[in-house]
DNA sequence: TCGCCTTATGGGTAAATGCTCATACATCGA
DNA sequence: TCGATGTATGAGCATTTACCCATAAGGCGA
């Protein structure tokens, strides 16, 4: 029996009361009305489709400010391609602010006719720019995981980006089948040996375009919180000048890749610094600013999404 | 840099207000005191960036599609209500896509409290939507069917439509008895003469809502498929400039009754266009949209249920 | 089957929002 | 200079929304 929906879906009538709601602008009164349930039930429904991401905001104006910062981004550190997202205020997620702004960035790619492979890291950023992106039905390209897929405990999905968007561009996806960072570099060499691996190294090196989040190397490392290193290695490579990494790749305050602590052991593909193609860091927030600057500093991303905080701390920095 | 200091437009602020409302999720007093300003104006901002377009909604769901084709449907046609239902692809009987949305219709005015009378045509589409209806007790109504209950064979239920609903909101129930089609106009006449009959009419004439499908006058006729016309009847027709019909009543492409071929002999009620009772089409299907094109333009119908791919070829040729 | 636990529902209410209006301010023309 | 005209502002108020809570409904294990 095929009956793809036959009874309207939770999801179905939230999307429809929030689409009465923001696009046609009724009141939730009159969408109770419309729809035959109650006040509240049209409120609850309203506010399910905005917190499931059913509805989604996007500013189509650039602010003046933040066209100047981008502009003075683009002079200071001659990059191909800057956006930056106003502020929400102290204490907001910068992760919401820039969300949407990474997303567009994203779609741009993907409504390229052109087949290009597509290398992804993953983080908290990542995670929220796929949220924020719309389906978009891009065949043609192919998405790639820089990053494994193998968390600590076994678990195969983290921040697993790549199948999230493959899900919304019904585009095939290349997951990294290795662990994230392995007990031993003996261990991540044999994964790298496996041919299906390297097939899919062959192709995240290959990339035509890169996004990646900027993950910080102070106290509040993600590498540190999700686990993926202990206190004690981060001490180690702190020690040894790391400031930022990329996809699990430690580097100093210049952006040049460590030789130590887990780099020695992280799987998955390094974005090497310098190329041509373009890669989108996509990152905000007051203790990602040194990590930022020295991805920056050395190229490994020559593009940046961030929020106008951040923005004006790289400036004042640089 | 390029601007130092520039004073930043009403439209920054009203880009800058919005965002903070929309994607930030702040209130309008927050976002007064972040940006020094009264509730008021904030207020005005917010308002300002959302009438100028300056904040984009979507909808990023699958039936944001449909949603947008029954605003433009309702639009175009002028229609009361209008429900699109997400297509169920190519190959797939339309009837099962639209049934669950026409019935969720009928159960609207079923359950209103106030005693209505609902006249029912017949057909492939309202027998689907009969059954995609859930019980419902609902004496109050009477339900009346608009068709004649007599086959050429001389059996009594085809499509019968009004005795299946009326079994399942046990509501009083008024078959229309005589044939679809009389052999004369005489003999049609004879019929509607009998008083048991006048009640029937009259009362089908005071319908409080109207549920009907549309049937197309191509070769693929279902009244030619149902025996009800001959086709050489239908050749006349078609000649004639037939482009479709509703309860068994031929109509032009601009929906204006014919005065010719069965019409004489069609029994039953006609439904009169342009009247301020809701009334109901169902059908979907690329072979009937110039029939719905009619039934909306004289607006027999002035309401819809349809598919996506109905809707579409709908407002293309209109 | 019963009773417990989780989840959904609708009433009530405080907070937030949108609207109207009187007023202030500025611009422009006589 | 004065007045007229148009526009922006904030106060007050009606409407709308969000949240809390008591209760009902449904699911699940004993």
């Amino acid at each position: 029996m095929s009956r793809p929906d036959a009874e309207p879906s939770l999801h179905d009538d939230a999307a429809r009361a929030g689409w009465l709601y923001y696009v046609g602008g009724m009141t939730q009164d009159q969408i109770a009305a419309e729809l035959g349930i109650s006040r509240q039930r049209a409120q609850r429904l309203v506010s399910r489709a905005m917190a499931e991401g059913l509805i989604q905001v996007r500013l189509n104006h650039r602010i003046g400010a933040c066209l100047d910062l981008e502009a003075a981004l683009r002079d200071r550190f001659g990059l191909d391609r800057v956006r930056v997202a106003p502020g929400l205020g102290a204490g907001a997620d910068p992760v919401r602010a820039i969300a949407p702004a990474a997303a567009a960035e994203l779609e741009r790619f993907l409504r390229m006719p052109e087949p290009l492979v597509v290398a992804l890291g993953t983080g908290r950023a990542l995670r929220g720019m796929v949220d924020a992106m719309v389906e978009i039905d891009s065949p043609q390209h192919r998405l790639v995981s820089l990053i494994g897929n193998i968390a600590p405990d076994g678990s195969a999905s983290f921040f697993d980006v790549v199948m999230r968007i493959a899900d919304k561009v019904r585009a095939p996806h290349y997951p990294m089948p290795v662990p994230v960072i392995s007990p031993t570099p003996e261990e991540n060499e044999a994964f790298h040996r496996l041919p299906p691996v390297r097939k899919v190294v062959a192709l995240a090196e290959a990339a035509d375009v890169v996004f990646v989040g900027v993950g910080q190397m102070s106290n509040d490392a993600p590498l540190l919180a999700d686990g993926f290193v202990t206190r004690a290695e981060l001490d180690e490579m702190q020690t040894a000048g790391a400031s930022g990494e990329v996809a699990g790749w430690v580097f100093d305050s210049e952006g040049r890749y460590l030789d130590l602590g887990t780099n020695r052991r992280t799987g998955g593909v390094r974005v090497a610094p310098g190329l041509a193609r373009p890669s989108i860091g996509i990152a905000a927030g007051a203790s990602k600013v040194p990590a930022i600057l020295a991805a920056l500093k050395s190229r490994i991303i020559n593009g940046l999404v961030t929020d106008e905080p951040t923005a004006r701390a790289l400036l004042s920095r640089a």
